[in-house]
Order: structure tokens, then sequence, then C-alpha cells
DNA sequence: GTGAAAGCGCTAACAG
DNA sequence: CTGTTAGCGCTTTCAC
């Protein structure tokens, strides 16, 4: 592989005009440049910029998700690879799978990068120990989707989950299904507990109290259909599922059909995120409604203003809101207002 | 940010035993060692292992996908993750979004990564351009899903797009289901030319001519509902339509229930890759299945060959199988048995 | 406009 | 076991 001082005795010139032909082209004299240009055409020169340590770091962001098989988390990555183009920034998308040790590696894998900065979805309340790989080394971080409790040193991004929770388990008592049994990630994540709280801000309105049984925790990545089994006995007819994601409730939904449950007249499927986003299946009566491209693209506009302000002590956390909507995805979707919390 | 020289004079030895604590520990004295590490804690050191340019590669496969929002290539990416991992890669995944320019910005950056090898979905025949920057420098590289003409430079792993749609199409019209209109990508990439080419295989065997007319091309990631107005003229009710992939066949399910038209009595729907892989929409009853997972991993393999032997002139193309399934999702499917091209 | 010298952070190669 | 020297490919500084 050939390198600048190559370059350089082919063109007749020293290593230092080179490396202004890639850097201040306007600072060498036309000629030159040209001579010097084809002589890196011909010998195919490939400039190993990733030497220049001391200086210029490589612009590029590192997206770290969960799970990039789930579309909510893909959608996150648009956004921020959206705003990221625009700022002359790229991109690379990192998963971990939920899985603590795999991101520890990755995490460290980005920090010898030397990407600008992270955007990242932890895995859950364990990620404390990796979030150090990224404090200590001064990496630019911004936590999307998830917090990590103990660690307030990230901006941050997420929606209000107690909030759409509350929405969706509210709108699903004054419909009268009742029981309800939530499907939860098993994963300890400050999704699934701002979920829950919001699940028993809505049964106390109600007057009713919160029952740790009526909760099923499924894998996060793969629900499988097992959970039916689990789910069958705590729910009679007339009564509701209220699933923490779009991956569990079409599981959820595909267990019940195969169980010869029909939604929504035997059991109502209340969910957040779209399963369905073709609307092409019936059945979903209750979707709290994110918004993982904003996510993303605030995310970004957080970390790039960091990136311009890296001293800036305050860390400011966004709380997106939720919008749930009522009623059959093939219909027009009613929705209801929320009150940010 | 510390260097090897401030742990070095801290731990009061030379920057050279330092570096041996991290890359051969073992050759260093215990308490040495000790010391050593004890420094880098206190300093937050973080080792800059890209400065090693001559040295050890970073032990990283970077995969670059037409559209990382497509489960299609999310699958992909898991299998070549799994095979990463198995053999002490990381994995950076990259998104192009069909688009060359982003195409030519990512394998740039990714070059200058100096990542040990790169899976390339590329965008489609003009991305040869591109191909010239892994070709000059020397990156291992492996295609998958999408071969480029003219560059026979790279290993590849596609499916039979042939033989798969020459299935898709000749169970349609073994079931009467005439006209069909072929929705297609509007990228000029061999998969869908060898879709095509697998429509008029089928049409051929059926002494029936191809019709230009009857293709539609849409934009190969948000097909949005616009279709059906395209669609609907070619198609009379009995007719059907063959999909390029899970996403157009969705917009074309959705456009068809907003027109009321009802599939699978009205149209036909045939498509590649499941739409619904939760099952739960009725409607799908011709589905060519690729192994999108195992694509991944066997592109994944192919790289690692190349790693170890980078200088095996043979390079290979690798035709995975198409699974053709007949029947609604919901019931258990019949599969169709197909002899290899 | 151009070049020579010194140095970025790190690691092979050779002493000791 | 540990240190010295030299050099990786490139850039900054300061001459000319």
């Amino acid at each position: 592989m050939s390198t600048m001082r190559d370059v350089a005795r082919k063109a007749g010139v020293s290593p230092m005009t080179v490396s202004r032909v890639l850097s201040a082209p306007n600072l060498v004299h036309p000629a030159t440049r040209e001579r010097v240009l084809t002589a890196m055409d011909e010998m195919h020169y490939v400039p190993k910029q990733v030497t220049k340590v001391s200086s210029s770091e490589v612009r590029s962001i590192a997206l770290v998700v969960a799970d990039f098989t789930n579309p909510f988390f893909t959608q996150i990555a648009r956004g921020v690879e959206w705003v990221a183009r625009r700022h002359g920034y790229g991109m690379t998308l990192h998963n971990t799978g939920e899985d603590p040790e795999r991101e520890w590696e990755s995490l460290i894998a980005i920090r010898e990068t030397r990407a600008s900065g992270v955007i990242w979805v932890p895995c859950g309340d364990t990620s404390s120990m990796s979030a150090r790989i990224l404090l200590d080394a001064d990496v630019p971080t911004v936590l999307v989707d998830r917090l990590i409790p103990g660690v307030p040193s990230f901006d941050a991004v997420i929606s209000d989950n107690r909030i759409g929770a509350k929405a969706i388990v509210s709108t699903l008592l004054a419909n009268h299904r009742q029981p309800i049994v939530a499907v939860m990630g098993q994963t300890v994540t400050s999704v699934v507990r701002d979920r829950l709280l919001g699940l028993q801000d809505a049964l106390a309105d109600h007057h009713q109290t919160f029952d740790p049984n009526n909760v099923v925790y499924c894998d996060p990545i793969h629900p499988k259909d097992v959970l039916w089994s689990e789910i069958r006995p705590r729910v009679p007819s007339g009564g509701a599922v209220f699933a923490w994601n779009q991956i569990a409730a079409s599981a959820v939904f595909r267990a019940a059909k195969q169980a010869n449950v029909h939604p929504p007249e035997d059991v109502m499927i209340a969910t957040f995120d779209n399963p369905d986003p073709y609307g092409i299946t019936p059945g979903f009566f209750v979707v709290a409604q994110q918004d993982p491209y904003k996510m993303g693209t605030e995310s970004a506009n957080l970390l790039l203003r960091r990136l311009n302000q890296p001293n800036d002590p305050l860390k400011s956390t966004l709380i997106l809101p939720v919008s749930v909507h009522v009623g059959s995805q093939s219909e027009s979707p009613r929705s209801i207002v929320l009150e940010p919390s």
C-alpha cells in the first residue's frame, strides 16, 4: 500500500507538499497540485487519516442500540443519521442484543474508533459499569429511550412512558376491560419501570390495587409463543393485555390466535408502538405511539450541541410526548390528548 | 487526555513497559504491572490503539446495507454479527439508503476506519464506482444479496432469485391468476433483474409473452400508497400482484384494502420475503422465502476465509436456495420443492 | 509556494 | 524482566 512518501517521490516533491494537497490545496501551485494528484491516482494512494491522532478526529457518530432488529430502534437510527449527515457527520450502528457484555465490548471498540460522540440505548440498569468507559474517556454521550439510574452525567432523550402507560390502561378500564395483564421485557430498564408506574397510576385512579401477579415478563428480543400459557390463566374473556412494545404485542397476538382467542372481542391488546405499521391487521385497539424518528433527531441535536460546547455542565433530559390512539388501525383512529407529566 | 508517557512517568517506568502491560502482560513483572495498572486507572488512561497503523488492524467487520429499516437486511446483520463475534470480531452497520452518494461516503469512511473487511449490499449497478474504493485499498470484501455487473473481483452470497421468481409466477399461473402485475424496486439491481427473468421464464413455460407494461416500479424504501393507482388498471379481479419484497408487498396490501379490494379473492398477492412474520395477517398466499440470516452467516464465513488467505485468487459466488410457500400464513403452508438453477 | 525538522502516540527490534 | 533506539504515516512549525 503506497504511502505519502511514495507519492511525493513519484511527483518529484516533498511529502509535505503532498500533505498540503490533501489538507490545504489552495496553498499549492496548481501545476504542482496536478502532478501530485495524478501521482496519487496512478498509485491508488489511500490516505491513512487515522494517523493524525493528535489533530482532527473522525467526524462520525456511533449509535449503540439494544436490538437493531426492532423497527423502533432503526427508526431512531434514521433520525440520528439524518441529522448527522446534515452536519457532515457519518453514523455507525452498533448492536448490543440487550447483552451487557456485548455492550461493554462495543463501547470499548467505539472508544478506540475515536468517534466524535456516542448515542446510546443502554441495556439496562447494569449499564452503569459500561458508562464508565465513556465517562473516563470523556466521550460526548447522549442516552436515548432509557436512562441509567445513578448516572446523571449524560444528556438524554426519552418518551413519556409513565403518562403513555397510564393513558393506555385508563382507556382499557374505561372500556371495562379487565383484568389487565401486562407483558413486559424482563430486562430491568427505566422504560419498563416507568410503564409499570403508569399502569399503577391508572389503577389507583380507578381505586384499584396493583397485583404483581398480573405482570408477565418475557425475553425482550424473542418473546416467543411460550407466553400464552402464562397469560391465558390470567386473562379470561373480556380482559386485556398491555404489551410493552410492538414485538411483544405481535407475539401475544399470534399466540392468542393460535389458542383460538380472537382479539379484540375475546381479549383487547393494547401496546406501545404500532406493531402493524401497514394497517393491515385488525385487532389492535389501543396503541401508545412514540416518535422514534424524532427521538433520533433530538438526541443527535443534543449530541451536536455538546460537541460544540464540551464543557457546558448543564445536562438536559428531553421527555417527548406519547400519543395514544384508540380504534382499529383500519378505521381512522381517534386520538386522546394527554397532559404532559 | 493522558498518554502512555504520562502513565509511564506516574508509574516510574518507561513507556515501553506500559505498552507491554497492554499487549503482553505476562512479560511484565506482576508488581510493576500492578503499579502501571493503577496509574492507568487513576489517570483514566485510554489507549489509542488506532495509532499502531503499521501493526495489527482493528478486528472489526463493516456491514454496509441499502436500508437498515428493512428487516431483511437486519436479519443479514444478525447473521454476520453472530459469526463475527464467534471469531472475535466486532461489527458495525452502515446504511446507504439506496443512495450511491451516501454509499460512496460510507465506504470512504470505512476504509479510513481500517476495518478488517467489508460485507456489502451495493445500491445497484452504479456501485461499480464505489467498488474501486475497496479494490484500490485492497479491503477484503464480500457482496451480499446483490452483484455488481462488471465487477467479478469480490466473493458474493446471493439468493436464487430467478428460480424463486419463476416458482412464484408458475404457482400463480397454475392457479389461473392472471394477469400478473410485477411491482419492482426502481433501482437497477441484479435482484430486480433476476426476478424479472424468473417471471419471464415462467411465462415462457406457459407459452405466454412478457408485457413490460405489466411491471410497475416503486421507490425501494418508501413504496407509499401511490402505487395502487398504477396497479389497479392493470389488475382486474382475479388477477395477481407479484411484489419484489416485503415492503412493497405490505404497501400493495394496504393500498388494495383502502381501495376496497380484498386479497386473496379479488387479487392474489405473491411476494419475496414474508411481510407478515407474525402470521397475523390473512391474505398473502404465495411467498418466496429467502434465508437472510444464513446469507449473513455465509458471507461472514467467506470474508473470514479471505482474511486468512488474502491472496487466494479464487472468488466464489454462493447462491442460496429459495423456498416457496403456498397457502395462508395462518394455515400450515405447503412448500414447493425447487430444483436449483 | 515549498521544504526540513521535529513530533504525534505507540510498538517492533535489539540490548542489557 | 526492562529500557533504548528507531520508525510507522502524517502534520505542525518555521524557515527559505
